[in-house]
DNA sequence: TAGATTGTTAATCGATTAACAATC
DNA sequence: TAGATTGTTAATCGATTAACAATC
């Protein structure tokens, strides 16, 4: 098991190396990574050094390599079915949002509890009802579930999820779910992210003014 | 300036707090909120003891008054204006996210680098071209961008919101962005979350097998 | 060879947790 | 009063950074 620092910066690494190997680069050092990522070189040969693959002296890693082991890593190697609950605007834009499918994760089915939704089309999905979701879970071997619902039915979704057999859940509402140990849950934090932004807005205009009224 | 979990956290404070309002409860202790939100009610404490108020042995802090410093300091007290740039179905989606508008972020527009979007309708919005970025941001008042473009667009788009003016940015895009010092940048890792949570539900595994081939 | 870069150990830094006197 | 809870200091824990021998 990795310290959860080190997870959470393998997506980035992943991005950066997928430009590279794009780009016909076929070696990256750990200074370079750094100035990229905005990281220091030595976090970056701490990191990597979890993973299954030696730097070469001089040269650095070998960007096709790190592309691979990273990806093996972050279990995006193969295709993982997902399940999405809430067809409003986010559950929708989100199954037909073209990036998940070219990430590794593709969408078995939306689901929603509202009877005047369930029936409609979404692209080429048809809204299933909640009481579909354990069958399309089991039968279609989906490992990860996301929560795209107003925030007060966020907890009864995330339930309805556990129950029927997901491993992980994504909530994108803003609201603190609880879920059982051997679920693993991530917040999307979109509006916690505009709050977050809002703080440090904030913060650097009264330092901005700090610094002024120093003069 | 606080410590950034501490930052982190303060959203997740607002949303438990809110409720207990909702439901009229006067007062929380840190051993509620630790328990309610799993943290400890030493981080609890610690983290409060930040925010301009004070508790009360015995029974805790004021619910209300709870709420009203940590909008306060996250900025939501009042509307902030914010501009979406991409109006495919994540940033079409957002536009129309009324968890947005109730939790302070009033959306001023939202545009597009593409000719034949121009000028569609989403929800009460006319997509804008990105030539009238510029102005809408400095007329209205705005201060943070939502990128809700693919990932190779991502960076030219924040480069146009941080000309056009904005002090912070939501990158919705699975790619790493560069931001000069002066403005803040918050990665929405929904991607990331996902490979997070594959990697999480493998490494469970992983975990179980170990643990049954002990036997 | 000389120099750049890794891999790893040790030092530093910062966040979390524990402990407990003060207080209501 | 007795007991619960705060606010804060000190201890612990863990992550990041620095340093440097090994290596190509």
């Amino acid at each position: 098991m990795f310290p959860h620092p080190v997870i959470q910066r393998l997506p980035k690494y992943l991005t950066h190396v997928h430009e590279l190997v794009k780009e016909s680069v076929e070696w990256v050092s750990s200074g370079n990574l750094a100035a990229a990522l905005g990281l220091t070189s030595s976090t970056v040969r701490q990191d990597l050094s979890h993973l299954d693959l030696t730097g070469v002296s001089k040269r650095g890693y070998s960007t096709e390599r790190l592309e691979t082991v990273l990806r093996r890593e972050l279990g995006t190697d193969r295709m993982q079915r997902i399940v999405i609950v809430g067809a409003g605007h986010l559950g929708s834009a989100l199954s037909l949002h073209g990036a998940l499918k070219e990430n590794g994760f593709e969408t078995s089915g939306i689901f929603d509890a509202r009877n005047d939704i369930v029936g409609n089309k979404v692209g080429r999905f048809k809204v299933r009802p909640m009481s579909a979701l354990p069958s399309v879970v089991r039968n279609r071997g989906v490992e990860l579930g996301i929560i795209a619902v107003p925030a007060d039915g966020a907890q009864k979704v995330a339930d309805q999820l556990v129950q029927a057999g997901v491993k992980g859940l994504l909530n994108l509402a803003y609201v603190h779910i609880r879920v059982p140990r051997k679920v693993t849950l991530v917040d999307a934090r979109i509006l916690a992210s505009l709050q977050e932004l809002s703080y440090a807005t904030r913060a650097l205009r009264k330092k901005k003014r700090t610094k002024i009224s120093n003069r």
